[in-house]
DNA sequence: AGCACGCCGACT
DNA sequence: GTCGGCGTGCTC
């Protein structure tokens, strides 16, 4: 007998089913290839499920067959069947759940043509590049033409034009026939990328993200693989697009957080490129002003080469930065979320009609709500986090799970019929400060409550754009790469908020943060100003910042980095135990924790824990999490093999995430 | 995950 | 007598 039977990987998604499972192909049915969709009998119900491989199953076993093959073309491709499999096993995740994740979008009812597009460069205007742009460019042509691959890390300052150096990498790689994936970190920078590039390639160009209708994903997802387009741009999910001939990745803003997916299955966009990019021989350009303590270091390896742009154009200048104390404001009575010197700054730019942006990266009114008489702070019932005030609405949200509530006017807690307090300073206190103390200026606030409505993004900044207000107040949402020509000054009003999170890289984000704020200031022809306000002056990532001393920050952050054993130094797996009975997980993580401690004790690895997650309830469930520290990749299976075993108990989900963002 | 099998309580 | 509760176990 020894026959090879097909290896199917069934479209069920849970722990227990991951692993392949094996059929015969009937006599009068065609061999499917690598990849396809097929119909199988599994237990007294049929399923859907890919054929990934052929392999002599083990003894002892009765085969059934294969029912039927439910598509004409393989749903994957060899590249991308690898792909999974490399992904199931660093991330140890199912497969299932990986190829779910990468599977071609379905066809539309109604018939869709599928043609070449008409390619009609409109070629815009040229730009003489500056030395350094010219430099960079010329070394990632020369590699596209030696068709071997590469790696190179574009650091530039914010404003340096890497976009131009991107447009003409792409122009060389369309030369010699090759494709196109052009990443960047959210759906909102889409748009506008697209149209750039779309004036440089024309037709050629098409986006990818889950936003897009039926049709629209299936045209351009087929284009792609067809090779009727040359150039996809869109976030994470565009790495899993089926390229016919891929030459040329670039990620832009690599260092932004946004690539890491933050659900399951976790990929790392980045790491998913690189791999395409070694396994097609295409050449990948990392693009940043602040790049990752990963990307640093690879560079720093000699794995990456670095091309550096220290100036901007001509003409662009980089702006001033000031660091204010605000220990030192209180001091002198100021207790407004304005320091004085910021205060005088903005007054300065108002009256010669130049814009401000300020940055707040906290929603609502007031962070904290409390009983002045028993000092009770009110909580989620939910979650173990404060409630937040909203003064537009009048009450009070919780910022996980989104549940509303009155503001009591008795205390829950001792009964004090006074009234509660508010404290802190959310976004729209500032909001409310500014229009007192400037009631002529024009402020808008762009947060997540302003941009809840369809097109309410783009509507604000546009007004902001056509200088139809002064100030634009915001949170995360201004950071990221739009140019105000009219913006003279910047201000960050708590720099210290990313500083505090429980997450071993608040330092590098803030870092990349302040400078990536910065460099909002001043783009067009006025030299700009940024102001920067924190308790804390004398932090590493807040002087590196605001000197513009990349080489001090990485330093020391790669000292601190090296000395814990965190990444890029050391690896980390997170298991997350998630339960309604807090009893029930706690005493399961520490069973885990234990047996962990026993099998791992052996290797370079350390366990610690269980300990509550940051924020312990959320939605109603408990979570506590086990960190596995240092050379994990190697005992994958064997914490696998340990977890397997607890993975059958049904009142707490064990989640696991390897190179884990966010504590 | 689903679905069947299995072994105990109160109902037409 | 049987209908149905959800514990346990298996799926090539």
């Amino acid at each position: 007998m020894g026959e090879e039977a097909a290896e199917v990987v069934v479209r069920i998604n849970h722990p227990r089913l991951d692993n392949v499972f094996h059929y015969r192909i009937p006599q009068k049915m065609d061999k499917p290839q690598l990849g396809m969709r097929v119909k199988v009998p599994f237990g007294h119900r049929v399923v859907e499920g890919w054929v990934v491989g052929y392999s002599k199953p083990r003894e002892g076993i009765h085969l059934r067959e294969i029912a039927e093959i439910t598509v004409t073309e393989p749903d994957f491709t060899e590249e991308m069947l690898q792909l999974a499999h490399w992904m199931a096993g660093y991330y140890m995740h199912p497969l299932s759940e990986i190829l779910e994740l990468m599977s071609p979008p379905k066809a539309p009812k109604r018939p869709l043509e599928l043609t070449t597009p008409e390619s009609l460069p409109q070629h815009a205007e040229e730009i003489v590049l500056t030395d350094e742009q010219q430099a960079a460019l010329t070394a990632i042509i020369d590699a596209l033409k030696r068709q071997e691959g590469g790696s190179f890390l574009l650091y530039g300052v914010t404003g340096c034009g890497k976009t131009e150096v991107y447009l003409r990498a792409a122009q060389a790689a369309l030369d010699l026939g090759c494709q196109v994936l052009y990443l960047v970190p959210e759906i909102a920078l889409t748009p506008q990328k697209e149209a750039i590039f779309q004036s440089w390639f024309g037709e050629e160009v098409a986006v990818w993200h889950h936003r897009l209708s039926g049709r629209e994903k299936y045209r351009n997802w087929e284009g792609i693989k067809r090779g009727y387009y040359k150039v996809l741009i869109g976030p994470r999910s565009a790495v899993f697009a089926p390229f016919k001939r891929l030459g040329l990745i670039i990620i832009d803003e690599e260092h932004d957080s946004a690539y890491k997916q933050q659900e399951k299955p976790y990929y790392h966009a980045r790491q998913l490129a690189l791999w395409r990019a070694r396994y097609n021989k295409a050449v990948i350009v990392l693009g940043s002003a602040t790049p990752s303590l990963e990307s640093y270091t690879a560079a720093a390896a000699g794995k990456t080469q670095v091309l550096t742009i220290k100036k901007r154009p001509p003409g662009r200048y980089l702006p001033r930065v000031s660091v204010v104390d605000m220990k030192e404001e209180v001091r002198e009575g100021n207790l407004s979320s304005l320091s004085r010197y910021l205060l005088e700054q903005i007054r300065l730019r108002l009256a010669k009609e130049e814009q401000v942006i300020l940055f707040l990266n906290r929603r609502g009114y007031a962070p904290l709500v409390f009983c002045p008489s028993c000092g009770e702070v009110l909580k989620c019932r939910n979650c173990s986090i404060s409630l937040i005030y909203h003064k537009q609405t009048r009450d009070l949200r919780c910022h996980y799970c989104n549940i509303r509530r009155a503001v009591p006017e008795v205390c829950p807690s001792c009964g004090n019929r006074k009234g509660m307090r508010f404290l802190g300073t959310g976004i729209q206190k500032v909001e409310k400060e500014l229009n007192e103390i400037l009631p002529d200026s024009r402020v808008v606030r762009l947060d997540y409550d302003t941009t809840r409505k369809k097109g309410a993004f783009q509507r604000i900044l546009g007004s902001f754009y056509r200088r139809e207000a002064d100030i634009l107040l915001g949170t995360q949402m201004v950071a990221k790469g739009h140019d105000f020509p009219g913006v003279t000054l910047v201000g960050v009003l708590n720099a210290d908020l990313s500083l505090n999170l429980p997450d071993f890289r608040s330092a590098e984000h803030t870092f990349q943060l302040l400078t990536q704020v910065a460099g909002r200031a001043g783009r067009g022809s006025q030299p700009g100003e940024v102001v920067v306000q924190t308790l804390y002056p004398d932090h590493y990532s807040i002087t590196a910042a605001c000197q513009g001393d990349h080489h001090y920050f990485y330093r020391e952050e790669m000292r601190r980095r090296r000395s814990l054993e965190y990444p890029p130094f050391g690896e980390l797996i997170r298991l997350r135990l998630t339960g309604d009975d807090e009893e029930k997980v706690i005493s399961l993580s520490a069973q885990i924790a234990e047996e962990l401690r026993c099998i791992l004790t052996p290797y370079q690895l350390s366990v610690l824990g269980p300990a509550p997650a940051s924020v312990v309830r959320v939605k109603g469930y408990y979570r506590y999490q086990v960190m596995l520290k240092g050379k994990c990749r190697p005992v994958r299976r064997k914490i696998r093999e340990c977890l397997e075993v607890y993975q059958k108990n049904n009142s707490v989900i064990i989640n696991i995430e390897v190179d884990p963002f966010g504590f």
